[in-house]
DNA sequence: GTTCACATGTAACAGGTTACATGATTGG
DNA sequence: CCAATCATGTAACCTGTTACATGTGAAC
């Protein structure tokens, strides 16, 4: 169910908007933690979409910026959103590489692992102001409830990272051992 | 980098085992929640594994099953697999149908909704309880990290969860509304 | 007797990403 | 002047999933 076909009909869902938008939704904003798409996925997938009459589109002309074509949803694109919400969700996915980095800890080089960890708690710390931003300005019901659970899973994992960080730091390799092996 | 071969290193680094066993590790198990993979994955990552040197097998009849082809780590995989966790990681990637279908719950059939909470919260006690288990288990520092990691994730989306529930189950279409619609 | 767990592998297919192609305007 | 933002779209490619093919023994 949750291909970029669904992605798109729920953006719009939400308001119309172009291709560029779409896209710019699923990759910041306070949605962007569930949700990703490219380019090369959106725009075929809106072509698509409406060839089966789920979206409709009508061209913008602007001035000095390129034309843009914008995309609302018809009645029968709601009712295939709604459809799709209905079915059973699958599972969660999460994929982490900073995951697999601190499993592995003791075969990471000490530097390494210390600024891959800072790295990872100014990104939460982003992450969480972006959310906390968002849960003043906007006041749909639904993307309040995501915008907390967010919320909810970054400061357990910051305060997680925090509190536990020196227990793999303390048995990271120490600089020249990945050095040398590496060479 | 986190492709399924990265992955297979990263198994065969905590002991050798059969592809069958490397999926497992991925399916289910402690690890499970930031990693996964399919046979048809990892039966050609292996061949191919072994033909670049980084892996290496041995055969072993069974009475009864079939036999088993054990992969070790060579040296070489080893180093391949050091560079690997040397690099910088990507950001973590989670999908979530769960969230999209909270995110617009007014679309969703009440009853749906709370069959859905209820399966989540279900499945999050279920890997809570697998979690807590296997810190009791497991001495190794990375694992005991990643699986606390994981038991503070899993936490705060069972409390969020809990807690905030009622604030989309309010919203959700009443029964009739999405019956009809999607008759 | 039928389903599950063990065990390996292939092939068709789906679903995406990255890079390319194009081009104007604004801000530093 | 160079980079970034706006804006759409295509094509080659990569990666992985699902389903198929095959077979045994144990448990229910």
């Amino acid at each position: 169910m949750m291909n970029v076909r669904t992605l798109c009909l729920g953006i719009l869902f939400f308001g119309d908007a172009t291709g560029y938008e779409i896209r710019k939704s699923a990759q910041e904003g306070p949605f962007a933690h569930f949700i990703q798409a490219s380019y090369g996925a959106i725009y075929p997938a809106l072509i698509k979409l409406e060839q089966d009459g789920l979206v409709a589109s009508r061209e913008e002309r602007q001035m000095g910026k390129p034309d843009r074509k914008i995309y609302s949803l018809t009645p029968a694109g709601l009712e295939a959103f709604k459809a799709a919400l209905n079915e059973a969700p699958q599972d969660d996915v999460l994929k982490s590489e900073f995951l697999l980095i601190t499993l592995c800890a003791e075969l990471v080089d000490g530097n390494h692992l210390s600024s891959v960890i800072e790295e990872k708690l100014r990104w939460l710390d982003d992450k969480i102001a972006e959310l906390e931003h968002a849960q003043h300005c906007c006041h749909h019901a639904g993307s309040q409830f995501v915008v907390g659970y967010g919320l909810a899973m970054y400061r357990a994992k910051r305060a997680y990272l925090e509190q536990n960080r020196q227990t793999i730091e303390a048995i990271a390799a120490p600089d020249e051992t990945v050095r040398v092996a590496a060479g």
